[in-house]
DNA sequence: ATATATCCGACCAGATTTGTCGGACATAGC
DNA sequence: GCTATGTCCGACAAATCTGGTCGGATATAT
């Protein structure tokens, strides 16, 4: 009912990998695609995007990778996810302007544009920082919402 | 970033339209899809998997056609959604059996899991009832979610 | 200069979604 | 019993989305 494309796991999965490296250690989309069993091209537009999002800093050249471009705790992975996935919402309604029927619109989509904006909430409770492996799984909380 | 199908969207649409109906009057699928502009067929077989899943009884036969198995504040946004969708969940890790590279199994999905349930919760808080056209926007509040 | 990176756009194949069609079955009214 | 109107159901066509691939351009360290 809530499915993640696998480009934006991919870009946790990179994004996290990136968290517990030594901070400014650069890692290639190769390495990184290796590591995980992820189709190297791929990841690499996946990675081109998000430092085009700012949320990393890419590194040309021989030796070069990518670097996280904050603390990963400032990372949330409501970004990396909407970095890849865009500005989508939870009613189709909303993406091609006006659909819903005719003037009918969809009493529907009020009500559920706040379920949404608790799903932003919470997405963005989860930092970068609080994924990593050695994380106990503790959450960044946010205001008890998780 | 999280998109309802249309499918699903239809759904709450009829759902919610026969809410709004005094009790126990059926309404047929045709006579819903014309008033939104819905492909009849496609409201068809969505209405069909509905009273499947227990939520609309059908009643065959001339001035036959669908009522809400109960009460409309006992019928949450969640049931009717995931009527539809299935019990799909936020990772794709989780839909096919493990496809996570290899036993590195997403550090992710837990943390995401959580986030899931918070969505869950905040839809099952939604009640068909609190979608009507004439509520002044009041929302159900299940734990000072929304 | 060369090897290794990121970058960027175009492209293809497969999956998913949306919508359609034809026919079977059930019920009400005549 | 017959017919009109409805649900039911599976299969199929069309369109859209997604995952993944390829080729080439640019940048940088050695």
């Amino acid at each position: 009912m809530l499915k993640l494309s696998k480009k934006a796991d991919y870009a946790l999965i990179a994004v996290r990998h990136l968290a517990q490296k030594p901070l400014a250690t650069a890692c290639s989309a190769k390495e990184i695609a290796r590591s995980y069993g992820i189709p190297t091209e791929l990841l690499a537009k996946i990675l081109q995007k998000l430092s085009k999002n700012g949320l990393l800093v890419s590194q040309h050249g021989t030796n070069g990778g990518y670097v996280l471009a904050r603390h990963p705790r400032e990372i949330s992975a409501f970004e990396v996810i909407r970095a890849i996935e865009g500005p989508l919402f939870i009613t189709s309604c909303v993406t091609d302007k006006r659909e819903c029927g005719q003037m009918t619109s969809c009493t529907i989509r009020e009500p559920l544009q706040r379920v949404n904006e608790t799903l932003v909430r919470a997405l963005s409770a989860v930092s970068m920082s609080s994924l990593s492996s050695d994380a106990p799984g503790l959450v960044q909380i946010d205001g008890g919402l998780l």
